[in-house]
RNA sequence: GCCCGGGUGGCGGAAUGGCAGACGCUGAGGACUUAAAAUCCUCCGGGGAUUUUUCCUCAUGUGGGUUCGACUCCCACCCCGGGCACCA
């Protein structure tokens, strides 16, 4: 598209040349290499559905920058991509277009594609993997024979949470707030039934401690998440023996504060627990009891109301001894005492917990403090809120033979006592739950077992991998998983007895395909075993992982907890899957996350019609650090086009006189006055921009940069005059290769313009010249008591003693000093005098 | 309530104890053009003085502190965003 002989910058057609030329080459395409420093960069793996939008580019950017740089530094760089193919909406598109989800995925996977290739990004394509495809699935039913066979996988009748939309049950961690996750509107119910789970739970101290491997490479923000996430509390057990109905089982109790049992008022029980219905039985408080408990069990689980709702409870007319010293307490039903957490129960110590104390308050239960401050104002008892919460300094009084001990020593000494006399003893519990996989669904991995009349449960044989899901399912979207409507896929026999037998029918939650797939890429055809462990050997840990912040708990611990899980299966060898971590920020517009059911996308696609990939690229790199979220303006995209326009006119401008020249050898000792102003620039800024590539990450600045380097260029205009075609080169060469991982498209059209006929991606990282980046001259600050008062051009490297004469000549500085003494004199070398005077 | 982030011009943002506002967007004025687009040039935080040149001063959420010097470090508070939450 010339106009006259001036070409013009045509994205569409520069970039569909080079991604055919890289694609020729196969230049991204990477082998397990021992001889060569390796690095596996990666962002997580979409799920393909909708459009891709630039909220999704903007990670993708991210990860390829990173891509091309280390491959322009030397190492055999694996960037791999794939789909997370499984999946709810899959299942709901087919029932509602009536075709197979399938079809529905595989549609979006070529609609993906199309996108990621049309960007540019430098994926080796041959390690893509599908979740859905059975050569993957098959590994994952693989993972589960050997969990199930170790006891690591497990089926338990349980309350599920039940989403009545997805009319399937979720895991813990797809209940947000109450409500389901995909449903915001649509709060959760319980229901019983039998489900598999996987046993997180026994790796809870491993998922805690193994977060110190992670400091430094992962965000504190996301170590905390987790931490919280599994939710460590170190207590006690202890049994309450029931005064008052014979042969009835204590109550056990979990508190972290066994120190204050003598101040215990009360022994409370969730609304749930087995024993209300004991105790209950012929007490007087019965019918009255009866009543409340119904209440209670059917009130709203919503957090915002679980926060605020207040403190009920009921008296069951039954008392329990304080094992300690005998006391009989009350044992009342109270509706802030979770069943699912410790063991249902707790003990009421009003005095040193705020719950306990706003329960007695409000039922006139007495309060008693154990625990008084080693100085200032003592507890009071009845008029005092309740304080002193963690175990700060204090001393125990109030409690018999521990009295004067401090919280800790009386927590020691209690539990070892509580051990001795078998009725209590310490424990650790965690908030951490198992990890329910069971999905009545059909779009997903089928469990491998089989249930036989004769043998019970029966794991089908690793030669029988893959169970695969049945082609043609009755999808209806409604109650139990479809593949139990599919006698083909239910009937079968047992792999034991060869009788008639049914196969399971709940498939796996969709987080299992992505716990481990980026083994898989290291190894991505392999039928015979997930992977092959010399590869992944070379390949791992994942030296960057990029992906968003939403995964911060799910993804990561599933995977953390996989990796460990096939660590003790002599799969691997490490114990982390990831050695950094990089959450970048979302891509916004109108204050609010991109998404398709907000309508408020920017789609990919358009995106490059309309400016072409590089420019999209350039964009969402310098508009804000990676780190942070992003407000999409139309108007500031135009900038980032101008500016390529700008650096393609530049060095066309140039480029036909400069074709044959070499930019290496240059005779600097003969430079010109411009020719040292170009170096200099070039210099510092490759300098600047290597650091913010290799440590911070800064993009946004990084381009700021390369913008002002291409500004001098163009203040240096025109290059012919006094700027010999070698230096000329070097900066045209420079600006191009520093622009090189952003806008790989441009780069490699310009560089082929200034005459190289090999490919950028053949050129190194260049190295910057500290002597050439190096300032002659520099402006000095001079600051009289902190305030700038001059600037001065000097020399560089002048000494204090050099320095100080030529500040006090200012006649600025002098009016400010203005007779008065100077008492202090602050020297930066090469920046700044202040002289202090009183 | 607890735990993380964050608060800088009209806007996105820069400045890792040393010139606050780089770079870009928007806006204004000008050049080119029959005209428009594109392109190029100039200006662009507030107040004041000086008038056509510079100087002074205020300003990085608020108030204190440390320091020769603070957007940056410390303390307290306000606001915004996110995570967790009757977790015993």
């Amino acid at each position: 598209m010339a106009r006259g002989n001036v070409a013009e910058y045509n994205p569409q057609e520069i970039e569909k040349k080079w991604q055919r030329r890289w694609e020729e080459a196969r230049v991204f395409e990477t082998e397990a290499d021992p001889a060569k420093p390796k690095y596996y960069v990666l962002e997580m793996l979409p799920y393909p559905s909708g459009t891709l939008h630039m909220g999704h580019m903007r990670n993708y950017t991210i990860g390829d920058v990173v891509a091309r740089v280390k491959r322009m530094r030397g190492f055999n760089v694996m960037h791999p991509m794939g789909w997370d193919a499984f999946g709810l909406p899959a299942e709901n598109a087919a029932i509602k277009n009536n075709t197979h989800p399938r079809t529905w995925t595989n549609n979006n996977i070529a609609e993906f594609q199309r996108v990621l290739r049309r960007f540019g990004f430098s994926y080796d394509w041959r390690r893509e993997i599908s979740t859905c495809e059975p050569e993957y699935y098959r590994w994952n039913q693989w993972f589960f024979l050997r969990m199930l066979e170790r006891g690591l996988a497990y089926r338990k009748k349980s309350r599920v949470n039940w989403c009545p939309k997805c009319a399937t049950v979720l895991a813990n961690e797809q209940v947000v707030n109450g409500y389901c996750w995909r449903h915001e509107d649509t709060l959760v119910e319980t229901r019983e039934i039998e489900q598999w789970f996987l046993k997180t739970t026994a790796y809870a101290e491993q998922l805690l401690d193994d977060l110190k491997l992670l400091e430094g490479g992962w965000p504190e923000r996301v170590i905390t998440m987790q931490r919280n996430w599994i939710g460590k509390s170190q207590g006690a057990r202890v049994k309450f023996a029931v005064a008052d109905v014979m042969g009835a089982e204590p109550v056990e109790v979990f508190t972290t504060r066994i120190d204050t049992i003598y101040g215990a008022t009360a022994v409370i029980l969730a609304p749930t627990h087995p024993l209300v219905a004991k105790l209950l039985e012929g007490s007087a408080q019965r019918g009255e009891a009866d009543a409340k408990l119904g209440r209670m069990r059917q009130a709203s689980v919503k957090a915002e109301d679980l926060a605020t709702a207040e403190k009920e409870g009921f008296f069951t007319g039954r008392h329990a001894a304080n094992p300690f010293n005998g006391e009989k307490i009350p044992i009342w039903v109270g509706n802030f005492v979770l069943m699912e957490y410790g063991t249902g129960a707790v003990m009421c110590v009003p005095a040193h917990d705020q719950r306990d104390f706003e329960f007695c308050r409000k039922y006139g239960l007495p309060v008693r403090v154990v625990v008084q401050p080693l100085q200032g104002e003592q507890f009071a008892g009845e008029t005092m809120a309740a304080a002193f919460d963690d175990h700060g300094d204090g001393k125990l009084v109030n409690s018999g033979p521990y009295n004067g001990l401090s919280p800790d020593e009386a927590i020691a000494k209690m539990a070892a006592v509580a051990k001795e006399k078998g009725f209590g003893r310490g424990e650790t519990i965690f908030r951490l739950k198992d990890w329910g996989i069971s999905r009545q669904r059909y779009w997903g991995t089928p469990i491998p077992v089989v249930y036989c009349a004769k043998d019970s449960m029966v794991p089908v044989a690793d030669k029988d991998l893959p169970v695969v899901l049945p082609p043609n399912p009755k999808l209806t979207g409604m109650g139990e998983s479809p593949l139990a409507e599919t006698p083909e896929f239910v009937n079968t026999t047992c792999p034991k007895c060869g009788g008639p037998a049914r196969r399971e029918t709940d498939t796996m939650d969709t987080f299992v395909d992505s716990s481990w797939y980026f083994y898989r890429y290291c190894d991505p055809h392999n039928d015979k075993a997930p992977y092959d462990s010399a590869k992944v050997g070379y390949w791992f840990p994942i030296d960057q992982y990029i992906g968003g912040i939403t995964h911060a708990i799910l993804h990561l611990l599933y995977s953390r907890f996989w990796c460990k899980v096939m660590r003790d299966l002599g799969l691997i060898t490490h114990s982390e899957p990831a050695a950094r971590l990089f959450t970048q920020g979302m891509v916004q517009k109108g204050g609010v996350a991109m998404s398709k059911s907000r309508g408020n996308v920017v789609g990919a696609l358009d995106m490059a019609e309309k400016y072409g990939a590089d420019t999209g690229r350039l964009y969402t790199l310098f508009a804000a650090p990676p780190e942070k979220d992003l407000e999409w303006s139309e108007e500031s995209i135009e900038g980032s086009w101008r500016f390529l326009n700008r650096v393609f006119r530049l060095v066309d401008r140039h480029a036909a006189a400069l074709r044959e020249v070499k930019s290496a050898g240059i005779d600097t000792a003969a430079a010109t006055e411009k020719e040292k102003v170009l170096l200099r620039k070039a210099h510092q800024t490759l300098r600047r921009v290597t650091q913010d590539f290799e440590t911070r990450w800064h993009f946004n600045s990084a381009i700021a940069l390369i913008m002002e380097f291409y500004n001098e260029i163009q203040a240096q205009e025109p290059l012919e005059e006094s700027v010999r075609p070698e230096v000329r080169k070097e900066a045209l060469e420079l600006l191009t290769l520093m622009l090189g991982p952003m806008t790989p498209h441009l780069a490699e059209e310009l560089w082929e313009m200034l005459g190289h006929s090999e490919g950028l991606w053949t050129t190194s990282w260049p190295a910057f010249d500290s002597d050439l980046a190096r300032d002659e001259e520099v402006e000095i600050v001079i600051q009289v008591n902190g305030r700038v008062r001059a600037r001065v051009k000097v020399a560089a490297g002048l000494s204090e003693a050099e320095l100080v004469p030529k500040a006090l000549a200012e006649p600025a500085v002098a009016q400010h000093i203005n007779g008065k003494r100077v008492v202090k004199q602050i020297v930066v070398p090469d920046k700044l005098v202040n002289l202090v005077v009183a």
